[in-house]
DNA sequence: TGAAATAGTACTAATTAGGTGCTAATTTGA
DNA sequence: TCAAATTAGCACCTAATTAGTACTATTTCA
């Protein structure tokens, strides 16, 4: 369906969450604030640990914390791990023979698009979105990464 | 998953194909050409046509052909009909008011990235895409809709 | 009239997404 | 030292979407 999975959504509001703080964040503090279901935000935590994106405190006044700064961490790798990794068409990542046949007109235009996709996620760090999310209320000039990132 | 469906997949193979052929091609003919399953290209050819991209004559020498011209036909439409309408993320069609919450900071960046890939859709046609499957073989120049309409 | 096709619709099966539950382990503060 | 807060690691369930099938009717042409 060509969209990104409430899980990534969900994961980058968290990422972007705990970017903006410095002492350990609950998973029941970010679920509270956005309003969002609880088992969920353990659940997407939980994954962000296992993936090596966040590190844990347990305990009284335990919670997550960021293991990279906000600008180490970019769109891509957080799409791979709440999404899976990112194909457009499935063949973009099996550089030989098409399943379906030896000319199938799709390839080339959408594994362009696959790629001006890929560039795009990888460019955008969670820094990014912070500073954006920050700036959201003035809407005076342009965010920054419309104009580093993309032509 | 952000990927697109096989039905799209299907869809564009179907219609560059037709693309390039006069007289009208029967269902029976593009799958077994493509390998694909009858009655999935049956039926996703039913819903080109309801959706106004073929015409169709029945009965021998009886199939479809495409009701406008390539360049007149671009992937967006394509997307919209066999896919959904596109919408990297819900809210990027619901102009006031995220559901999450007020500040939500998926916004912005997404929505950047997701009027990208519209661009990009809608620039592209099935000519194109034509043109470049005739050209694949000779993998000499890049293909026309590479410079022409991305950065 | 019969074969080759589309037309329309409804259905089934497989996969993915979204969400929940349970129990264990760990830390901290009273 | 004990209870509360919190993560850790599973396994599970349900609903939605995708992929693919089936059946019957209609049209056309030779």
């Amino acid at each position: 369906m060509l969209k990104l999975s409430k899980k990534t959504d969900y994961a980058i509001i968290l990422l972007a969450h705990l970017g903006g703080q410095i002492d350990p964040v609950s998973a029941q503090e970010v679920a509270s604030i956005y309003k969002l279901p609880y088992p969920m935000v353990a659940n997407i935590l939980k994954q962000l640990l296992s993936s090596g994106l966040i590190k844990s405190t347990r305990g009284q006044n335990g919670g997550y914390v960021l293991r990279r700064s906000a600008g180490d961490i970019n769109l891509s790798e957080i799409i791979r791990i709440t999404d899976s990794t990112f194909a457009l068409v499935e063949c973009v990542h099996e550089e030989d023979a098409c399943k379906v046949y030896q000319c199938c007109p799709t390839s080339r235009p959408l594994i362009a698009l696959h790629h001006k996709i890929q560039q795009f996620v990888e460019d955008t760090t969670l820094a990014n979105i912070i500073e954006d999310t920050k700036s959201k209320n003035f809407r005076v000039k342009k965010s920054s990464y419309e104009t580093a990132h993309l032509s």
